[in-house]
DNA sequence: GAGCGCTCGTGATGGTGATCACAAGCAGTT
DNA sequence: AACTGCTTGTGATCACCATCACGAGCGCTC
């Protein structure tokens, strides 16, 4: 897997620039040389699973290009997206320091590519390596923080319209406003948005409609213009 | 706050041997010596308020005597209880190790005694013990994996009465079963327990009743028998 | 262009649980 | 015993949203 240097389509995957928190990035040279080592590198293509909820955790994948969506199911196949990770997240991570079944499945939303870091490399490598264990439980709390998020969205927040306009905030503060109205992306089916916000494609359906009818948010194409942005925050209101 | 050896109600309480995973048990010689210089011990009444969400952490708090119930609430005064906290548990260990604000309230159920590590110190002894970093480290893990499982309850099961019987099995299976039913003392109001499944006092009520009615589970003063587990587990599905 | 698969819009309907309201039980205090 | 505060039981009502159903739009392939 260990291409010739330069060969990669990604070759600094492991230190993406993308996030300045990143867990693998500012390594001392030794530390950074065996990651190099232990990891492999490979290309995905569109809805591929990384790993699927309740498998035995194989090891970690660091996303360096194209997005990712985390989800659980129940047995009787609802389906809830708990996150959508993009370049430079850590997927896996929780399961393989705690060595437990992963608590999710991930799909790539998009043809991308990631990193493999074995788990016994890496509880090898993070054995070796204090400091480095204490930035991965930084991570983890990290990881721990969107979690509580979730939590709070689903049980504090009772109304669909609640969740969604919460939602479409999250989503607006990422992108860079200009003058109050913020333009986002939208690359998620109404069933995908029904499954973050715990509800059903046709609620999510009618919340659009709605929405556009009170002058909250906008359609342009597949871009999204939310206008009106006290108003959402209002309805969130928690 | 450092009483003399032999002094203290539960001297030995950062080395609680209720859980073998606990978080500073087996430590060497020289790490259980620093610890043991920087916690400090106090007792709290009941309804103390160990931390509220949204401060800023000043510290971990090893419970070591008492229950504890952690919970986030809405703006508008909705509540949910995220967890139950025994003897042993580490409370505030994600808000210190990633210094963001407490994302719960922990409040004391019955009397209690912890122990408080200040949030500095405990950063110092875990950079100079790379070891129990690690160790730290699979205790977030643990932590995100019940988080997990209340997004599962909130977000996957639909019904309350799904709910309910989720919790009734979660509770029975802590307790020693005698060939088949379980005994739970049980501690909560309906109001509480409410506020666990996310729904409200009255359906808790009724749930109690219907229950009953269906002979799953029956009240001996405030003791918990489950009646026909099987019944339950089929009631959860999923 | 016909056919297929997926996504989206929207109406009709019905069940379910939140909400309100009130009474009763129970413990502790004076 | 009367009072107070907290908890529990239960009825009545009603808004809301899941569900079912169907048609339309759109892109793709054969």
């Amino acid at each position: 897997m260990r291409a010739p240097y330069g060969l990669n389509i990604l070759d600094n995957c492991l230190t993406c620039p993308v996030r300045e928190e990143h867990l693998f990035c500012n390594l001392s040279v030794h530390a950074g040389q065996r990651l190099n080592d232990i990891k492999s590198t490979a290309v995905y293509p569109k809805g591929a699973m990384l790993f699927i909820e309740g498998q035995q955790p194989r090891g970690v994948f660091v996303l360096c290009a194209g997005k990712a969506k985390l989800s659980t199911s129940s047995r009787e196949g609802k389906t809830i997206i708990t996150k959508l990770s993009e370049a430079g997240d850590v997927l896996g991570l929780n399961s393989v320091v705690s060595n437990r079944p992963y608590e999710v499945s991930a799909e790539m939303m998009e043809p991308g590519q990631a990193n493999f870091i074995p788990r016994e490399s890496l509880l090898q490598f993070l054995k070796d390596h204090g400091e480095v264990a204490l930035r991965v439980a930084e991570q983890l709390s990290r990881n721990y923080y969107t979690a509580y998020e979730e939590i709070r969205t689903l049980g504090l927040a009772t109304s669909p319209s609640e969740k969604f306009a919460k939602l479409l905030l999250s989503w607006s503060t990422k992108t860079t406003q200009n003058d109050g109205a913020a333009q986002v992306k939208l690359m998620l089916t109404h069933e995908e948005i029904a499954e973050i916000i715990g509800t059903t494609r046709e609620t999510v359906s009618r919340l659009f409609s709605e929405f556009k009818r009170r002058q909250l948010l906008q359609l342009k194409g597949s871009t999204l213009v939310i206008r009106n942005r006290p108003a959402l925050e209002k309805i969130v209101q928690s």
